[in-house]
DNA sequence: TCAATAGTGTCTGTGAGACAGTATGCG
DNA sequence: CGCATACTGTCTCACAGACACTATTGA
């Protein structure tokens, strides 16, 4: 029954958690600029960031950041807090997703864990530094992260949440969040390819702006007299810029 | 850090959680004769599998069923046992969506309560039973139990849930949980208008079964010497059975 | 003039959406 | 024969998908 078992709960009749923490699994896209000297689209690469543990257990490996909550907050709030703490920001999209708590996780003992994913964008993170705990904080590609031994569970999570993001990447509108406010429609396909190189859509453009089917998902900028806004960073032609509106778009599988 | 503040962590120097609890919200689809002799589809509801508490706190109120965890299993696997021990059910689809740790959910303590859905089919809950726990178990429609005084932060937690599925009802071949593994297109579609009313589409049977568009889902039932099986279940001219296949649709907003 | 990106023109096939019409079989 | 459900015929308009073509502008 609804926790009611403990009805007649005393601390000392059940074993209790050793502690409820929360992992955060930040994720960025990454831009190099091309060597070529002329104009191009800039390299990009999803990367996730990484702290290198000082202490027992697992000293030396590299974890996800994260932190123990505390009985006042949330975990929501506490996986807030420990993005704040690690990386400096606060509001960007975070968001819970599963939780772990596998008998043996942790050798510490009984640990239940939040694991939530963060979306940020690279200038955000720029400006990271290493903690008393840590004693390295380091942007690392995903697939190179998944490909090393990292502490706990934490190579399980960064799955999950890869696999995750890459869901709603497609079903949402969450791009939005490594993209400025105002793109070009390059941009935006350049965003979703980093995150799932499978996507691959010939006429891109076409699609996104054929203003019937996928409607009102993205609309043009425009400046006060109404021209169209345009930006040629990544082009000699010019191209215009869109934003998001807030339209959520519904999907099914049956109409 | 993640997890490594307790590096020098012992029991007397944080305080911890004073447990981890499951709810289950179990949806069930209640199908009820029309009254009329003749042939007709039944009339389907969305219910909810609810207990009367006994005891303090919320003593008399109506609550999701749960537990707490052992330091012996995962969230996942207390979930499973109490739906078993509550209804007497196992392979049922459950499904992990949310945690909830408000402070002060719970006035026994500091309780961090990890809840699932479970989509279980209308005989499976037909034979349940009131526990030591609870002085009721009932299915109430899903709008009526939406509208009481849940105990704890349930109504919160059912109203999630119900959101949670309507949004798979939608995107996932979840309406197979509620469904025999043979059905008509009829069936289905009351299914889904049952958990997602908005849900209207009028060529329905046209595009579930115009092979190319919505390729896969479904596939018609033959008996072994390939002829079509029909079911007159709920109407005089006999209609195509369907079951679903393996295949996992791909949505995407973009293309 | 070339390179690199940003588009547009045009054609074809598919299918969504609407709605009227036909099919089945029991009471 | 009426009723309730189960389809099918047929039309229109939209658009997905392919691919060749033009546009823009700095180096």
């Amino acid at each position: 029954m609804s926790e009611q078992d403990a009805g007649s709960y005393t601390p000392s009749e059940y074993r209790t958690p050793d502690g409820a923490p929360s992992d955060i699994v930040v994720f960025t896209i990454t831009a190099t600029e091309k060597l070529s000297a002329k104009k191009s689209l800039p390299v990009r690469k999803l990367e996730v960031l990484l702290i290198q543990r000082k202490k027992w257990p697992f000293e030396g490996k590299w974890a996800l950041p994260g932190g123990f909550t505390r009985e006042s907050e949330t975990v929501q709030a506490c996986a807030r807090r420990e993005l704040l703490e690690e990386t400096g920001v606060s509001d960007v999209h975070l968001e819970y997703f599963n939780v772990y708590s596998d008998r043996g996780r942790d050798p510490r003992g009984w640990m239940i864990s939040h694991a939530f994913f963060a979306l940020v964008q690279e200038t955000y993170v720029a400006n990271r530094r290493t903690s008393d705990e840590a004693s390295d904080v380091r942007l690392l590609p995903v697939e190179e992260a998944l490909a090393m031994e990292l502490a706990f569970d934490h190579r399980t999570i960064l799955q999950d949440a890869l696999d995750r993001i890459r869901l709603k990447m497609l079903t949402t509108t969450i791009a939005k969040e490594f993209l400025p406010e105002r793109f070009t429609i390059s941009e935006l396909y350049q965003v979703i390819r980093t995150v799932v190189p499978a996507f691959e859509e010939r006429n891109f453009i076409r699609k996104i702006t054929s203003t019937q089917s996928r409607k009102g998902i993205l609309e043009e900028v425009r400046d006060r007299s109404g021209q169209p806004m345009m930006s040629n960073r990544y082009s000699q032609r010019p191209a215009q810029l869109y934003r998001f509106t807030d339209y959520v778009p519904e999907l099914s599988i049956y109409g």
